[in-house]
DNA sequence: CTTAGGG
DNA sequence: CCCTAAG
């Protein structure tokens, strides 16, 4: 099976690339991972290693399905572990409903106009919904890729990712997932929304403050930026004053959203007799900012229910008239399952990676925010300052690790905005699982060495902490990887057969760039004849 | 935003 | 993983 795919490669198992970039005359600087090229001595060996990765792989096959079946079993009961002050580590039980959310109470009060007006946070909960809706509403044009559109809207998107599908491809179980999953066109679609989303802010001037995206400000003047420039932290910040801008009925009557406070769900920890209280706090402490850790979305309620349409303006759903304490509530609900690392997929048979899923969340969250209990104390800046994204206002000192959690998320939380040395955070490492590293295989082989974001979007669309940067990384570890002898290589290790397919793969994608490159400088010189004569 | 590469 | 230059 193995040779048979190897012979595959080359022929219709391989993508023409799109039209190759244009080549960047600096980037053929030598790197540390270039330098290996004698690839000549991991030849009998490596046969011999394949048929051994071979072997492996089918016992890792029937491992799999154990691992599957535990990860689902042991998922329904989240448990995070936090460490005492024994050292011992203690499984923390804590119900995974009431321990991913966190709910709070606000006041409406009628306020007249703008002025420097509403905290951060519900000036951008309101904005960032807005903008969302916008980019959904953006969406159905591409011109790239759709053929066609008719009349129901239905798109008929063109997919060059897959049309090189040959029929020579055997159908593995690995095709079939990738079949089975007909998001092409959701991929064209969020690219476009990702691609839109400065236009967004330049063509909705009269309901947005355009700024200029931070990220294209050099990295140091970003980081300056957010250190000192004081206006970051009110609605100068680039998101919108007034949130309902865009509703032609309530152009002029602005809601004022005073986040009161909000109640840290039940929990349970687990901690000795003998702890000390210090420990004490220190546990509870790294519980609640454990449950901050996921990646976040806010949810708006009003009077016990929940609004789920987006779309809808504040005065359409009565959030203007109504004064009611408490009418509003803002819960914080996980966006995705926290899993522990002792509990992560190892390996799926899929090879489009995908993190475990479970509605069991959103359930639970529901019949939590339907009872919403007390207030214990005022919601303060910092509060404010408790978005897993905001890498700007992390304190190292009080940092907390989590045990793994979902999204690209930083493996810490800002327990408190400190005053000066402000550090953005490197992320939590994690190393590719063996399933995974399927998946970008398979994807390159596909896709070629220079379509990261193509690659992201077919098979780690679900993993939202791989970035295509980080798969790209991925891969020139893996080429490394192969190339070194196995007793180099650390960490899980690597079937012989994936790093096998690495480097034909990498061979075959190189020459094709290789060859590409060699047209494009006969095309400059065909073009400008006159240069030749210099 | 994406890619490519160095760190 | 991070950071940046360039496209």
């Amino acid at each position: 099976m193995v040779l048979q795919k190897r012979l595959e490669y080359g022929f219709n198992g391989y993508q023409v690339p799109p039209t190759p970039r244009a080549p960047r005359s600096a980037r053929k600087r030598v790197s540390s991972w270039k330098k290996n090229e004698d690839h000549n001595r991991m030849c009998a060996f490596d046969l011999l290693a394949t048929v051994a990765g071979k072997l492996l792989l089918e016992v890792d096959e029937s491992v799999d399905k154990k691992n599957h079946e535990e990860v689902k079993t042991v998922n329904k009961c989240h448990e995070s572990t936090i460490k005492t002050e024994n050292g011992s580590s203690k499984p923390n039980v804590c119900d995974q409903g009431s321990c991913n959310k966190s709910f709070f109470v606000s006041e409406i009060i009628k306020s007249p106009v703008t002025d420097t007006c509403s905290g951060p946070a519900s000036g951008i909960t309101i904005s960032d919904c807005k903008i969302e809706d916008i980019n959904h509403k953006q969406m159905n044009i591409d011109p790239p890729v759709v053929n066609n559109v008719d009349c129901n809207l239905n798109l008929v998107i063109r997919d060059d990712d897959e049309k090189s599908y040959g029929p020579t491809q055997p159908d593995t179980l690995n095709n079939k997932a990738f079949r089975a999953r007909p998001r092409i066109g959701d991929r064209r679609i969020r690219r476009l929304s990702a691609s839109k989303q400065c236009d967004v802010y330049r063509n909705k001037k009269n309901g947005y403050k355009y700024q200029r995206p931070l990220r294209d400000y050099p990295f140091k003047k970003r980081r300056l930026y957010q250190l000192d420039n004081p206006s970051n932290s009110d609605n100068k910040s680039g998101f919108i004053e007034d949130g309902s801008s865009l509703d032609a009925t309530s152009q002029d009557s602005h809601v004022k959203l005073k986040i009161k406070s909000f109640r840290v769900p039940e929990f349970f920890i687990e901690i000795p007799e003998t702890a000390t209280i210090s420990s004490l706090k220190r546990t509870v402490m790294e519980a609640v900012t454990a449950i901050f850790s996921g990646e976040l979305h806010v949810g708006v309620m009003l009077q016990g229910k929940r609004i789920r349409d987006d779309d809808k303006t504040l005065s359409q759903t009565g959030i203007c008239h109504d004064n009611k304490l408490d009418a509003l509530g803002f819960t914080l609900e996980p966006n995705e399952l926290q899993v522990s690392p002792f509990l992560c997929p190892e390996n799926q048979s899929l090879t489009r990676y995908s993190p475990p899923q479970t509605v069991a969340n959103e359930v639970a969250f529901q019949q939590q925010a339907e009872s919403p209990m007390t207030i214990s104390r005022n919601i303060t800046e910092s509060d404010h300052e408790m978005s897993v994204d905001d890498r700007s206002g992390l304190d190292s000192r009080a940092l907390v690790t989590v045990p793994d959690s979902n999204a690209g998320e930083l493996a810490v939380v800002p327990v408190r905005k400190p005053k000066g040395a402000e550090v953005a955070q490197r992320r939590i490492r994690r190393p590719f699982s063996v399933s995974e590293v399927e998946a970008l295989v398979e994807a390159v082989e596909k896709l070629g060495t220079g379509r990261w974001r193509d690659v992201k979007l077919r098979a780690f669309d679900d993993a939202k902490h791989r970035t295509y940067v980080d798969l790209k990384d991925k891969w020139k570890t893996l080429v490394h990887t192969a190339r070194i002898s196995p007793q180099q290589r650390r960490g899980e290790p690597v079937p012989q057969e994936l790093l096998d397919r690495v480097l034909i793969a990498h061979g075959y994608w190189s020459h094709q760039q290789a060859k590409n490159q060699l047209k494009l400088n006969h095309h400059q010189l065909d073009s400008t004849p006159t240069c030749r004569l210099l």
